[in-house]
DNA sequence: CTCATTATTGCAAAGATTTGCGGAAACCAA
DNA sequence: TTGGTTTCCGCAAATCTTTGCAATAATGAG
């Protein structure tokens, strides 16, 4: 439906069993313009499925971000997820304060990303890469 | 002891109470070269005081983080603490495979930090920045 | 189709971290 | 000191996420 069809397919071909209960969350995730947070998805896939365990969506989650089909964004202490959007790549800068998201486009980290990968080997999970800080909503907030 | 003086002294002149407990764990934090896991501050502080509960370690730790005195490191699923040294400052590469921890001169993200507030009025907190990958270890593991 | 193999699930429990609350400790002014 | 105020702590419970395990469902060979 949402265009998320070729993972799917992908999936299946690499091997994992797309079942109910995997189709179901990486539905959820998908109809979601925004990210979700893991008990949202739960909720939502319960609605049709409602013997689906809490455990099952956060390995589903896990799998889907281990597969590169979601991107998962840390807000607060919670985990979110979104579908990965290849022609819209993005990274996420979250708030401290209020918890506001705000994407960055992958040209930002490019060159770390590269420096990293050359000087140590090092491969950076940029995909789900989220740096914490304060907005500037907050900053001018904090300095009355 | 380890050079932390100074920064109990600025916490109490900011009006934070410098405890027997917030002591402890700062000195824990403090007497270890490295990064130490919150469970194992706890355990040593145990030893000089049984009382201590770990929400308190968790709390001070917070604390000294936002007070900038500690830097968290997430390794796996787990915080990590080690004193902050303004000589030596440094950011963290964590392998997600085998959880090795590699050090990052502040020179890496100082082209991000700048832009990001710049453009943005983000204020990436870099001090707690650990970033995600694969190191070169595992990575030539993998392809085997 | 049947059997054997492997992957996946639900359930329950464990782990890690945070939070609410009443009491204790620290601080400050008189 | 003493009393009043604020901060901090221990305790218990809640929250979020992960993990072990036995039962179930999917897969593939014969």
């Amino acid at each position: 439906m949402s265009g998320h069809g070729s993972a799917v397919d992908r999936l299946r071909t690499q091997g994992y069993r797309m079942t109910p209960q995997r189709l179901s969350v990486l539905d959820i995730v998908a109809g979601k313009s925004g990210h979700v947070g893991a008990d949202e998805v739960w909720n939502q896939v319960k609605i049709q499925h409602p013997y689906v365990d809490l455990a099952t969506v956060y390995r589903t989650l896990q799998l889907l971000k281990r597969e590169g089909v979601v991107t998962e964004v840390v807000i607060g202490n919670k985990l979110h997820f979104e579908l990965t959007d290849q022609q819209n790549r993005h990274h996420h800068m979250v708030c401290s304060h209020c918890d506001a998201v705000q994407t960055l486009s992958p040209a930002y980290l490019d060159e770390l990303n590269r420096r990293l990968q050359r000087e140590f080997g090092f491969a950076p999970d940029v995909e789900n890469f989220t740096i914490g800080g304060v907005c500037s909503k907050c900053q001018t907030a904090e300095s009355e």
